[in-house]
DNA sequence: AAGTCGAGCAACCGCATGTGC
DNA sequence: TGCACATGCGGTTGCTCGACT
């Protein structure tokens, strides 16, 4: 009532994302990380609203996504976590480092709650075991048959730390979503805590980055090429030496797309 | 070959929440 | 304290594409 909507409807592009628009969006994240998602399109040229720039980077071009399809492994722990949590799928995608929730709650709805009826468990697909009804709700009930560690971590927040390492040989600050963190005597980060752009701005500490699930962008560049990125001298994705698994768009198409498209820095 | 149907998934919508003033 | 705004979250929609007739 009387609240503005998050983004200006009258000329702004809605439907599946182009090639050039990600090819944007990718830049100018990679160049001046995310400080607020409302001027990123407005700042990359993108006649997208914030809100939906968010979510095509979230779901789609951060590089740290895991692509593929769920494997057993992986279904038996979602299907383990929604008797727990229910449809918190920001929740449960937290415990899978690489998915994200609209992957896990696409992948539920399609696949696992078939299965789920298949085997005669039609309710247990359509509700928690412990159901919970509303966000409200959940804030305040302690689901007494959560598991201990699961009950655990979402009493202290506490995240899975297992995925991104980054070790610094400086006392380090690092910003996530807008809160900075001073790891003084700390050499080890977690990706949780790491605000990619922020990362890249860090240019006076000598930084390292080894990770598994980072295999696919960022551990392909040495400290030597980010500072340069940073002082202006962009590189084309080409010389990150791209090593995406299954992406949905080859990322040569970007490559090609390069000599075309301006960067924000350049405007 | 053309039409129909359904599965899969990207993207949108509206509400909740967090934050700053 | 209340308001405005940005972001996060979960439900839902609608497009695409392959399978089938």
């Amino acid at each position: 009532m009387g609240r503005k909507p998050c983004c200006e409807k009258i000329g702004l592009k809605r439907g599946p994302w182009t090639i050039e628009e990600d090819h944007r969006l990718m830049n100018f994240i990679l160049n001046n990380g995310i400080h607020c998602w409302r001027v990123v399109p407005k700042l990359a040229g993108l006649l997208r609203c914030g809100k939906s720039c968010r979510l095509r980077w979230i779901n789609y071009l951060r590089p740290d996504l895991k692509r593929g399809g769920f494997t057993d492994a992986e279904e038996d722990r979602i299907m383990e976590l929604h008797s727990q949590l229910g449809n918190r799928w920001s929740k449960i995608a937290s415990h899978f480092p690489g998915r994200t929730d609209n992957e896990i709650k696409n992948h539920w709805n399609t696949k696992i709650k078939k299965k789920m009826k298949h085997l005669g468990l039609n309710q247990a697909a359509d509700e928690p075991i412990n159901s919970i009804t509303s966000r409200t709700e959940s804030k305040q009930i302690t689901n007494p048959n959560m598991s201990s560690t699961i009950k655990e971590k979402e009493e202290t927040k506490e995240q899975p730390k297992d995925d991104v390492i980054i070790e610094t040989t400086k006392p380090l600050i690092v910003s996530n979503n807008d809160e900075e963190i001073q790891a003084e005597n700390c050499k080890t980060l977690y990706a949780e805590e790491v605000d990619i752009g922020s990362l890249f701005a860090m240019q006076d500490n000598e930084i390292s980055i080894s990770s598994s699930s980072f295999s696919s962008l960022y551990s392909n560049i040495s400290r030597s090429e980010s500072s340069s990125y940073l002082a202006g001298d962009s590189i084309s994705l080409e010389q990150w030496d791209l090593d995406m698994t299954d992406p949905l768009v080859p990322w040569d198409l970007f490559t090609n797309l390069d000599d075309t498209l301006f960067l924000y820095d350049k405007m």
